[in-house]
DNA sequence: ACCTAGATGAGAACGATTCTAAAGTACGAC
DNA sequence: GTCGTACTTTAGAATCGTTCTCATCTAGGT
């Protein structure tokens, strides 16, 4: 009884158009097991959409972002990644291979803020922790 | 008999060379209140600097960074800015106009790491606020 | 079946940053 | 003070991620 992820009824209640590209764009996302940047969704479905333009990857995303089904985190470096994941959460993020984790804080944070920005209105916020993943920390030369 | 915050003198002292362009650099992040973008020193040290090059700006802050004299801060969108308050802290973004503020939390984060990032080893965080801005709220048309 | 607002695809354009290579300079050694 | 060299600067090309343009195509309502 629980509800089912299928790509192409997300996009309706979303009311965004259906197409084949955006089913696929969508799937991928509900199937991938991290943090996709555009290029691993594009290349990953080049077999299937030998002519899908990188643009309507862009697109895709921007609008699953606009419509809450995905998230988009930037953080440091590179790429943009995509995440499927939308509920309020934060990343652990290697400095090393770049690799992203999830983490959730045990409470929200509570911050003082300075008299020069008094009366800012919170939207969110993301916590992005830098260190070292187990694997990088397993290679390690020292 | 307070520390004199001379660019000439924190460059030596970090063990690096003393060129007319890093003191201008430097001193020109010493006196910024706020989040110099490259683009931002670029600008503002034409006139004197005239035939510098963009390469320069970009060099030295990567130096300056590593030496631990200012801090890259990579948040949303566009160029890093690059920050001359190198004490732990946070910033609030807004996401109307960009504008950046500091802020310190009340109390370190408290974080539950997942089980796949078991052994994660933190270096330091950065918390990124999102919201609308005082100036921002006041011009709204809502 | 038809119409049209919206979506796609190819490539150009863009902004931020990094790279390259040649010419210039800071600074320690003498 | 002069010299040598390792480091720095410069201009421009190159790269990367992303956005834009516009002609063609299509999803989905009528
Ligand atoms: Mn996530
Ligand atoms: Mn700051
Ligand atoms: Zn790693
Ligand atoms: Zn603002």
């Amino acid at each position: 009884m629980q509800a089912q992820k299928d790509a192409v009824q997300l996009l309706k209640n979303a009311g965004l158009r259906v197409t084949p590209q955006r089913e696929a764009i969508l799937q991928f996302l509900l199937d991938y097991d991290g943090h996709a940047t555009v290029d691993d969704i594009y290349t990953s479905l080049q077999d299937r959409f030998p002519s899908m333009s990188v643009s309507t990857v862009y697109n895709t995303v921007k609008q699953l972002s606009q419509v809450g089904l995905v998230k988009e985190i930037g953080v440091g470096e590179g790429a943009s990644r995509f995440d499927i994941n939308v509920e309020p959460h934060h990343h652990l993020v290697c400095t090393r291979c770049g690799a992203l984790f999830d983490f959730y804080l045990e409470e929200p944070i509570r911050l003082s803020v300075p008299p020069e920005a008094e009366g800012f209105e919170v939207e969110d916020y993301h916590v992005e922790v830098r260190g070292v993943c187990p694997r990088c920390k397993k290679q390690q030369v020292s």
